[in-house]
DNA sequence: CAGCGCTACCACACCCC
DNA sequence: GGTGTGGTAGCG
């Protein structure tokens, strides 16, 4: 939420600078578009926000390369083109020498690993050994934990080794299966590799390394995502909890840790490290392009020799294939493809707060004035404005999932649990649009632990038929809402960009949960939270940024 | 004119024994 | 000395 806010500012502060700088034209140039041309995109960016900025609008299935332009500082310019077009003045290697792919924030993308070691500091260490190693123990993770096949054949290896330094990335080409994002790939990363981790910490210098219990400490809460008919409807398919007890039956080596300690490489000051870096599975990571070399060095990423990976037929050529192929979120796609998820513990937790009360789903739209059924709130004024007191709506909420509009109510405190007014408290009209009901609550402590609900009473015919027309028209639909909350359910068209994002896969849980999880009291509750700032709400509308510029 | 997203590390405050 | 916080240098 946090974030989002801020990457929010930060667009605002970026667009005005750049109005700043370059104010607009006073001349209207029209132009008429020449569609017989082929359209061809190539724009070139300073900051990564216009960049995706650009994106978000354009047509074309087109992605964001970081290039590497100034000795030294490591100054990057983003460029946008699609995957065709940039291979095509890639591959001559006369030019765009030091490119990077970015892996963008919320995309589906494919396992990656970064390897590295200082061989001055490791002389005993085998690296193409451990890789091999490492491989296999990856592939028994996904077996177990996601019942994912795959094996060394499946492993793209590149290599950027020099005499000093082993480096490797590994890229796993997994036939109908992805990532959530790159976040996912290094949580799961971590969990697997946390016997190795824990090596480190614990082995000091005696090299008395502690005994575990489980293979893989920690499972997935979520894992396969069937995509398979999600033209059709929203169904979401399989996604089922994996617990330990479970695992236990799979015959795995669940009664001691794997020997990882090959993992264990120092630095060049003698410090313990893993070859694994765990430090490339950030937001937008920069992840350097098959054939390409950092600024500065002449070393570029090439097959390695031990690679097992190799191509199908295909009338592209195997250079551009194995480009394709090296790319993180170039996820193939596929009406088979299993969306793989892997949460921190830390997120679990967050996500009980989450579904326990506190703040509201990106879903849900809050305000002060009307909400977007101007007619129900009529109706609900209408019910406020009784005995000669005439009640205000003090502020709406609105529950997507649940189609509840949650009305704070001023002056009027009429409440049917004690058959007069409130002295002090306020109370609330909940409308509930999917049952065309409504009723009250409020916000007294004692019918608040009671948990009190008025009696249910229809809600007059002509709210209920405005409302559904409405609903075709002009409510928060798609094209109002920002991108983050679009519907997820479209994906053929964004994932063929690898841009993948749906607001229910980050708090992993569905419809279904959310309904059984949240009773209307804590709905209610969560209301008056929001009454706190913008960013408690995740989102706010882009007609407001308009407003704000 | 113009990178980005972190994490490891340090300084400091505060608390408790 | 343990624990939490806030700010930043510097790494990937």
């Amino acid at each position: 939420m946090k974030r989002k806010w801020e990457a929010k500012l930060k667009k605002i502060e970026e667009r005005a600078s750049s109005y700043e700088r370059k104010p607009l034209s006073l001349v209207y140039r029209p132009r008429l578009s020449k569609p017989e041309e082929p359209s061809s995109v190539w724009k070139l960016f300073h900051r990564q926000t216009e960049a995706f900025n650009f994106v978000k609008n354009c047509k074309e299935d087109v992605h964001v390369f970081a290039l590497e332009y100034k000795v030294g500082d490591g100054q990057r310019i983003y460029l946008v083109t699609t995957y065709v077009q940039f291979w095509f003045y890639y591959k001559s290697r006369k030019n765009l020498l030091h490119c990077y792919e970015v892996i963008p924030e919320n995309a589906v993308c494919k396992l990656y690993f970064d390897l590295e070691f200082n061989k001055l500091a490791n002389p005993e260490a085998d690296g193409k050994m451990m890789v091999a190693l490492l491989i296999e123990h990856v592939c028994k993770a996904l077996q177990e934990l996601y019942r994912v096949n795959c094996s060394a054949e499946d492993v793209f290896n590149l290599d950027s080794s020099t005499d000093e330094k082993f480096s490797r990335h590994l890229i796993f080409q997994l036939r109908d299966v992805a990532f959530k994002d790159n976040i996912h790939v290094g949580n799961f990363v971590k969990k697997i590799l946390q016997p190795a981790s824990h090596l480190i910490a614990s082995e000091s210098d005696d090299g008395i390394p502690e005994t575990r219990v489980s293979h893989f400490p920690e499972i997935p809460v979520k894992q396969g995502i069937s995509f398979s008919k999600m033209s059709t409807d929203n169904d979401r398919g399989e996604s089922w909890t994996l617990n330990a007890k479970k695992l236990e039956g799979l015959g795995s080596a669940k009664q001691s840790d794997p020997d990882l300690s090959f993992l264990v490489v120092k630095n060049s000051i003698g410090k313990k490290h893993l070859f694994v870096d765990l430090g490339v599975y950030t937001r937008n990571r920069n992840f350097r392009l098959y054939k390409s070399s950092k600024i500065g060095k002449p070393v570029a990423l090439e097959i390695a020799e031990d690679n097992k990976f190799s191509l199908t037929q295909s009338d592209v050529s195997e250079e551009n294939q194995y480009f394709l192929s090296s790319l993180i979120s170039n996820v193939r796609f596929s009406d088979t493809l299993r969306i793989l998820t892997c949460d921190t513990s830390q997120n679990k937790q967050k996500q009980v707060e989450y579904f326990n009360s506190t703040s509201t789903s990106v879903e849900n739209i809050e305000g002060f004035q009307g909400s977007p059924y101007p007619e129900i709130d009529e109706f609900v004024l209408s019910l406020v404005n009784k005995n000669g007191i005439k009640g205000g709506i003090r502020h709406w909420n609105y529950f997507f999932p649940e189609e509840l509009l949650v009305y704070d109510i001023c002056k009027y405190r009429w409440c049917e649990n004690i058959g007069r007014a409130h002295k002090s408290n306020n109370i609330m009209i909940l409308v509930d649009l999917k049952n065309e009901v409504w009723y009250q609550k409020c916000h007294d402590p004692v019918c608040k632990a009671e948990n009190f609900k008025s009696n249910r009473f229809p809600l007059p015919a002509e709210v209920c038929l405005l409302s559904l027309l409405k609903e075709e028209e002009e409510l928060p639909t798609d094209e109002t809402m920002n991108n983050e909350t679009k519907n997820p359910y479209k994906p053929s068209s964004t994932l063929s960009k690898g841009i993948f994002s749906d607001p229910e896969w980050d708090n992993g849980i569905d419809d279904a949960y959310f309904l059984e999880a949240i009773e209307d009291a804590e709905l209610a509750d969560a209301a008056e939270n929001n009454l706190l700032s913008y960013n408690e709400m995740g989102e706010i509308p882009d007609e407001l940024i308009t407003e704000i510029l």
